[in-house]
DNA sequence: CTGTTAGCGCGTTCAA
DNA sequence: TTGAACGCGCTAACAG
């Protein structure tokens, strides 16, 4: 591969020249400039980026962690939203692995791994319900970071997250439009920030409904379809049973199931509403609450691109949408 | 962050001294060395893997190419095979983005941009059915490249796949044990390699069993639940038809679904079996064949550590497994 | 407008 | 056993 010297020694000039041509500085007569460029296309010269992160300290490179590393259906969608926006940039995406190295004695923090790879920015995603505190070094770093679905903000750092909150809402007032007064909740893990908003939906909208909140009909649980199922048939051998329920696709398979394995039906004898529009639910015909997962991506990668190039910032939210499938029914 | 010059400061050495100590060099003094790296936990040091890079062209970073974009079910379990081995080596991977530089003149090849990157190896994945003469340049370069499903080799180039040829035997035979004579398959889209070994397996296990192979029974088609869909009312209209189909999981469900909208049963009127065990295919009660997904990954990651590492190496091929459900019938 | 020079942080001879 | 000095390829003052 050429190098800039290699360039300039051919086009005769300095590889100070080089440089500014190659980075559209001005100062540069058209002539010269152009006779570079010629130099470099008939060479298929292009620059080593690892040899321009060093001096610049900048690499075209963001960073992700992401401790649930692309199992999850939720984040592999929000990778494709933060590849769609770095890819048009330029910027190449590093995947820390989760590993320790094997021989190493340090710790490594998530600062000091960006850091040492010298990425301009860096994802947070996948956490789910953890202890903040160890963001702390990152925040008061001057790293850019973004976080999905965690709200932290620093002077370099932000998140974004669905609107959790609302999307309950839409799910509550849609069932009580279909009669529905009596709806059962699974929620999900304590300290996991979109479960307990999307609880805090449900209560707000069922006491904006003149509706009494009975804790009875309320279940948490980690995220588990064996969960769902459970529950279900907890909520099935209650004396007084809701009508409808609400809860996480993932949740809501494991209902339907249990309701069908009972010889009963959805909505016949339940109505079901989810939240996340997974895959599948569209098999089960689960009506349900739908974020917007490559948006999430895209506007948490363009929260990024403008923390790095020190614009103003400031968290994004975006909307939810209701789905509609056949799995609730009005009484 | 500590540079290497801090820490030969600190403990009145030179840098080469601690560069020694650092990389486990011989020639250094135990009582010095033990002292570096005393100092070197006491200011949390690390060295700067970017100047590393430079200056030795190993980045213990590997890049991947992989147009499928993680969107592909398959590709991101791979990926977590890939992710399991180089983590404990304590690499980080590089996601090379699909979309061009803006403001480029360049077209960059797989060569160009894994050189550009110093990655020490490349992982290519999702490619489907492709002109293979694009990776010729990457065959011929010294950059050590691991192939996913499609089979080409060179002096620092090899591939992994399963055993798609004996997969399809499988399928068939199971078939054939129940009593079916007929089956028809889907095969998916010419020139993907897995797709015509699958075809090819089909082929030589019905000659093996002394059954005539009818043309008619077989359909190709990219890939997708619509088409297995549509091929299956296909089926359906035929004079003489088969008792059974073999076809990836993906035209699988498409052919149940299809089925079932006939007003017939899976398996009572027609058996189903399918290729991949995708998620759904357990809700759809399919029984298929099985690929090692995740040990395809680690396979892959393993073999390119070996041709970094200048070790002897060799393809890999991956035995399936038949997985049983409820989707086929014995007659 | 162009070139000289000094880093960026590390690895690596080669002397001492 | 240690260290001075140079190079990896590029950017960034600063002179000319």
């Amino acid at each position: 591969m050429a190098t800039i010297n290699d360039i300039a020694e051919i086009a005769k000039v300095s590889k100070a020249t080089v440089s500014k041509v190659l980075n559209n500085y001005p100062g540069v007569k058209e002539e010269t400039k152009e006779h570079v460029l010629k130099v470099m296309k008939e060479n298929n010269y292009w620059p080593n980026s690892i040899a321009r992160s060093l001096s610049t300290s900048r690499s075209y490179t963001i960073g992700i962690f992401d401790p649930e590393r692309l199992n999850n259906f939720f984040f592999r969608d929000v990778f494709e939203g933060v590849e769609n926006v770095f890819g048009i940039k330029g910027y190449d995406i590093l995947y820390f692995t989760n590993k320790q190295w094997e021989d190493t004695w340090v710790n490594f923090s998530y600062t000091e791994k960006s850091k040492n790879r010298s990425v301009d920015g860096v994802m947070m995603m996948g956490f789910g319900a953890v202890e903040t505190s160890q963001f702390d070094e990152l925040l008061e770093s001057d790293m850019p970071s973004v976080f999905i679905d965690i709200n932290l903000v620093g002077k370099n750092t932000t998140y974004v997250s669905s609107d959790n909150v609302e999307g309950a809402r839409k799910a509550i007032k849609y069932l009580y439009q279909l009669g529905h007064q009596k709806v059962a909740m699974i929620k999900g893990p304590v300290g996991f920030k979109p479960a307990s908003d999307r609880f805090i939906g449900y209560q707000k909208t069922l006491n904006e409904l003149g509706i009494e909140y009975n804790p009875d009909w309320v279940f948490s649980s980690p995220y588990s379809t064996e969960a769902g199922y459970e529950v279900m048939q907890e909520i099935i051998k209650l004396e007084e049973r809701p009508t409808a329920i609400f809860a996480e696709d993932i949740f809501a398979i494991g209902v339907i199931q249990a309701i069908r394995d009972k010889g009963l039906s959805v909505p016949g004898d339940f109505s079901v509403i989810g939240f996340d529009n997974i895959e599948l639910s569209e098999h089960y015909e689960l009506t349900t609450i739908s974020q917007n997962r490559v948006g999430l991506g895209e506007a948490a990668a363009k929260l990024l691109l403008k923390i790095i190039d020190h614009q103003s910032f400031s968290p994004v939210i975006l909307p939810t949408e209701l789905v509609i499938r056949k799995s609730c029914l009005r009484i």
